[in-house]
RNA sequence: GGAGGCGUCGCCUAGUCCGGUCUAUGGCGCCCGCCUGCUAAGCGGGUUGAGGGUCAAACCUCUCGCGGGUUCAAAUCCCGCCGCCUCCGCCA
C-alpha cells in the first residue's frame, strides 16, 4: 500500500506514476473521494460516540426521576451511534481497498513502459562458443541422468519433473553454495513455510494482478507461495522493529509454486518454466533511506553467485510497467541460454520500499523514539532450475559431459566434470 | 481428533465470579529531571499503538488475542474463531 498521504498531498505524483506503468489514473480520484468520505464518516461517528459516552456517565448518578428520561435519550442515541459506526467502517473499507489497488510508485530512474522497455545496465562475460552442435538442457539432463521429465509428467503433470542422481546433487550443491555465500555475507539462514495465510499473500501484493498465478488450497484459507519472499515479508508483520537492529538480512530456502496461468505454450520444453521449484531467496528489512543502497548490494550478491557459476549474463533495469505491484525498482539478471540464443531471467531483485510493510504493519522505532515505516527488499540468490539449465548448457562438452565451475566443485565432493553414467 | 487451562499497554502482573469512578493496578525495564566528586542508591515525572482534528497544540475516538452479539454502558456477560500450554489419541 502506498503512503495514504501521497494521495492527499501529491496526487499528481501518483497520477504520473500510474501513467509510467501504463495504468489508468482514475483510481487516484476514487481514492481521494474515498478519503474524504471516510474522514467525514469518522468525524460523525466520533461526535456521536463522544456524546453517548458523556450521557452514559450521567446515568449512574442520575436521580431516579431523571433516569427514565436519560435512558430514553441514550437509547435513541445508541441506535444512531451504531449506524454511524457501520457507515464509518464501510467508508474505511472502501478507502483501504481503493488504496490497495494502487501499485508502488516506481522510481524516477526506472524506465517507463512495459516488458520490452527495459534498459541493459551491463553485460558480463561472453557467450560460450562451441565447435560442435550444442545440446539443450533437456537432452543433457537426460544423458546425464539428471532430469526426468517423462516421469514428472506421469506423476504430477506437465511442467513437473524429477531431479535424479547428479541432478539432485546439483540442487543440493547449489543450495548449499547459496546458503554459504549468504551466511558469509551476514544473512540469517532460514527455512520458510511454503503455505501461508491470505494476509501474507495479500500483504506482499500477490493477490492483485498476479493472483491468477497463485495456488489456493481447496477448502482452506491457505496459499502455496510462489517465492519465500511471501513468508519472509510476513515474518515481522504486526511488529515494531528496533531500528538499531536494521538491516535484518534473511536468506531462505523454500519450495515455490506457480500456476503459470496465461503462459500456455510458453517455455513448454524442459524445466525453465515449471509449476514447482526450489529457491534460495534473500530478503532484507531496512530503512527506506538505506533501501536504495541495499538494493545495489543485493544485486552485487546475485552477480557474485552467477560469477561463481561462470555464466554469461546481463543485468537489466526493469521498466515500470513490468515491476509487479510491490516493487519501486527491479533489476533482473539474465543468463545466456545457449539453446535459445538469448538471455533469460535467472534472478531478480526488487526494492519494495515501504509498500509491503505498510500492508503487513511492520514498522521501525528509530533512535529519536519515533515510529515510522521500514523498507523491504528481496532478491533471488539461486532459483535452482534455471541456474541448472544455464550451467548445463554453458559448460557442456562435445560428448555431453559438463564441466563444473570451480566454486561449485567443493559442493559436489570435488567433482570437476559431470559425465554420463556408464 | 478428544478433554481441560490460558490469552490485559516491551516483560511480569491486578482487575473478569457480582458490567458504570478502568481515564486499566503494581513491579521490572526504558526515558527525562532532581540530588550526590563519579557510579550506585534515593526522590519526582514520563513510558501501547492507531486514527481524526489543528499552522502547531488543545481535544476527541478506537485499542485488554480476533470478530460478532446483549446493554444506555463491556477487559468484565453471551456466541464464533485464532493462538499458546497440559493430558490423551494418532503420526514423520
Amino acid at each position: 500500500m502506498i503512503d495514504p498521504r501521497l494521495i492527499r498531498e501529491e496526487p499528481d505524483r501518483v497520477r504520473a506514476a500510474q501513467a509510467k506503468r501504463g495504468l489508468s489514473d482514475e483510481v487516484v480520484d476514487r481514492a481521494i473521494s474515498a478519503d474524504e468520505t471516510r474522514r467525514a464518516a469518522i468525524a460523525e461517528y466520533e461526535r456521536l460516540r463522544a456524546e453517548q459516552k458523556s450521557l452514559g456517565k450521567q446515568i449512574p448518578q442520575a436521580a431516579p426521576e431523571e433516569k427514565a428520561a436519560l435512558l430514553e435519550q441514550t437509547k435513541e442515541l445508541a441506535a444512531r451511534v451504531k449506524a454511524a459506526e457501520s457507515a464509518q467502517s464501510e467508508a474505511e473499507d472502501l478507502w483501504r481497498s481503493t488504496l490497495m489497488e494502487i501499485p508502488n510508485v516506481a522510481a524516477d530512474e526506472a524506465p517507463a513502459g512495459g516488458e520490452d522497455d527495459y534498459r541493459v545496465i551491463e553485460t558480463i562475460g561472453t557467450a560460450p562458443q562451441f565447435d560442435f552442435e550444442p545440446r539443450d538442457h533437456v537432452e543433457l539432463g537426460q544423458m546425464l541422468g539428471a532430469i526426468d521429465l517423462e516421469r514428472g509428467a506421469k506423476v504430477s503433470g506437465s511442467r513437473f519433473y524429477f531431479l535424479t542422481g547428479i541432478g539432485a546433487q546439483l540442487e543440493l550443491a547449489l543450495v548449499m553454495m547459496a546458503m554459504d555465500q549468504a551466511r558469509n555475507a551476514g544473512f540469517t539462514q532460514m527455512i520458510a513455510p511454503a503455505l501461508v495465510k491470505p494476509r501474507a499473500m495479500e500483504g506482499t501484493g500477490f493477490l492483485g494482478q498476479a493472483a491468477d498465478d497463485v495456488y489456493k488450497i481447496e477448502d482452506q484459507d491457505l496459499y502455496l507461495v510462489g517465492t519465500s519472499e511471501v513468508p519472509l515479508a510476513a515474518y515481522h508483520s504486526d511488529e515494531i522493529l528496533d531500528a538499531s537492529s536494521l538491516p535484518l538480512r534473511y536468506a531462505a530456502f523454500s519450495s515455490c509454486f506457480r500456476k503459470e496461468a496465461g503462459s500456455h505454450g510458453k517455455d513448454t520444453r524442459g524445466i525453465f518454466r515449471v509449476h514447482w521449484f526450489d529457491k534460495v531467496e534473500m530478503f532484507v528489512y531496512t530503512t527506506v533511506e538505506e533501501s536504495y543502497a541495499e538494493h545495489l548490494r543485493l544485486l552485487a550478491w546475485e552477480k557474485e553467485f552467477l560469477d561463481k557459476l561462470e555464466l554469461h549474463y546481463r543485468v537489466i533495469d526493469v521498466a515500470a510497467g513490468d515491476l509487479g505491484t510491490s516493487a519501486q525498482r527491479k533489476y533482473d539478471c539474465e543468463a545466456w541460454i545457449a539453446s535459445q540464443g538469448r538471455f533469460r531471467e535467472l534472478t531478480s531483485t526488487s526494492n519494495c520500499t515501504d509498500f509491503q510493510t505498510r500492508r503487513l504493519d511492520t514498522r521501525g522505532r528509530f533512535a529519536d523514539g519515533s515510529i515510522g515505516p521500514v523498507a523491504t527488499l528481496n532478491g533471488t540468490l539461486c532459483s535452482i532450475n534455471r541456474p541448472i539449465i544455464a550451467l548445463l548448457e554453458t559448460h557442456q562438452q562435445a560428448d555431453g559431459s559438463v564441466k563444473v565451475p570451480k566454486a561449485l566443485q567443493p559442493y559436489l565432493g570435488g567433482l570437476d566434470l559431470i559425465k554420463p553414467p556408464t
